[in-house]
DNA sequence: TCTTCTATTGTCCCATGGGACAATGCGAAC
DNA sequence: GTTCGCATTGTCCCATGGGACAATAGAAGA
């Protein structure tokens, strides 16, 4: 599998070095000499890739990039390296999303094996990415009425019901839902309810789940 | 928060010392000289509790240990004890579903620090695991004939097109498909579909999810 | 053998969902 | 000022879901 390796390392040698290594393997690689660097262009998320990451670089740590980059929904597999075994730091790192923690030196089979992983998680990580967002796009295209009126019937409410809820007639309720299941794109009930699950709609603050 | 500790580790005196640090922090404690002690007199999920493991151990190791428990559906958590600093085994006993791992010789603060964090971890389990299963004991009691209207129904599938594949006369259909409102307790139809996708049914082998 | 569970089918009737066809009022953008 | 998106409501009609009431038949157990 081929992709994008974004190498952070402050050692520029190092940097080269792995960077060789990588190219030989078959991977594009991209190197940044620190974490500010990489966080000022933003590795794109449409390509396959991974970042290759030192816990202790200068200026923001690898597990602060690691923080930011998750908190910008960022999907990039991380492999870290690290010069020391600290079990500590590697339980976080796992723990907070890490695809493998590597101690240096590390040897190729290692390496390889690692980013091979990593590349194969990303792409997996992607499609999920991709299902989702297209599916919340499509929500979003519903109108603030249209929504309120999704929210209510997905989870079991009648026409009626939901015109009393939102003092409305059946009749405009009716078409509501029917432009829902055109924006939407299903077919049956059963895929509208089935698509809002997915989309996590049911989940958020659905309070007891009863349908009365 | 209580709970019970399960220390698995072969030296008896070091058995003793954690013993008495944690029944002096309020846990309760079970100690077993070797994984296969454990294995034999398996914990219950029931009790909250967490395991306290020592990576090398003879017999099974600690991850192998691990293995064998997820193997049989054990959510009970493990934090991990080692002797030296080993990221490799580290980063596998977190992706496996570690709990913690730390370095002995362990200071109290972490040891009670990661035995409450894993304890809080097994309350959430517990709860997600009593749902779960309280949903699947629910499917579990359709006849086969009513699972097999509900696979259908919660598909999209309206009572004519089921009774054509199922081969029976849409009344038929209509009886069985009432009895599964009735069995999995639900009163809408959005419930059902929401309670299956739950429980993973339409995850499972749905094709491409076109519903007809 | 008698009971129970399961699967099957029927009729009658009503509430609900949803398509077709059509129209009004309002605010925002052009 | 006109166009456009959005929300609203109407009638007519039909398909579907679902409750009420009832019955038959085979298989598994007690």
């Amino acid at each position: 599998m081929p992709g994008l390796v974004y190498i952070v390392d402050d050692d520029a040698s190092f940097r080269t070095a792995i960077e060789r290594r990588l190219k030989k393997a078959g991977y594009e690689v991209a190197t940044y000499p620190s974490a500010q660097h990489l966080l000022d262009c933003p590795p794109s998320e449409n390509k396959l890739g991974c970042i290759l990451l030192d816990v202790r670089i200068p200026g923001l740590s690898g597990p602060e990039l690691q923080g930011r980059l998750s908190e910008i929904g960022s999907t990039l597999p991380i492999v870290f390296l690290t010069g020391y075994a600290d079990v500590q730091t590697t339980v976080r790192a796992i723990k907070a999303g890490a695809e493998d923690v590597l101690t240096k030196p590390v040897s190729s089979e290692e390496l390889l094996g690692a980013i091979e992983r990593a590349m194969a998680h990303h792409e997996v990580m992607r499609g999920q990415r991709s299902q989702l967002d297209a599916l919340r796009a499509h929500i979003a295209k519903l109108t603030p009425r249209e929504r309120e009126v999704f929210e209510l019937v997905i989870r079991g409410k009648t026409n009626k019901q939901v015109a009393n809820v939102l003092g409305a007639t059946e009749r405009t309720i009716k078409a509501h839902r029917h432009r829902v299941m055109e924006k939407l794109q299903v077919q049956t009930f059963a895929e509208l309810v089935s698509l809002a699950e997915r989309a996590g709609i049911l989940r958020e603050s659905s309070g007891t789940g009863q349908a009365n």
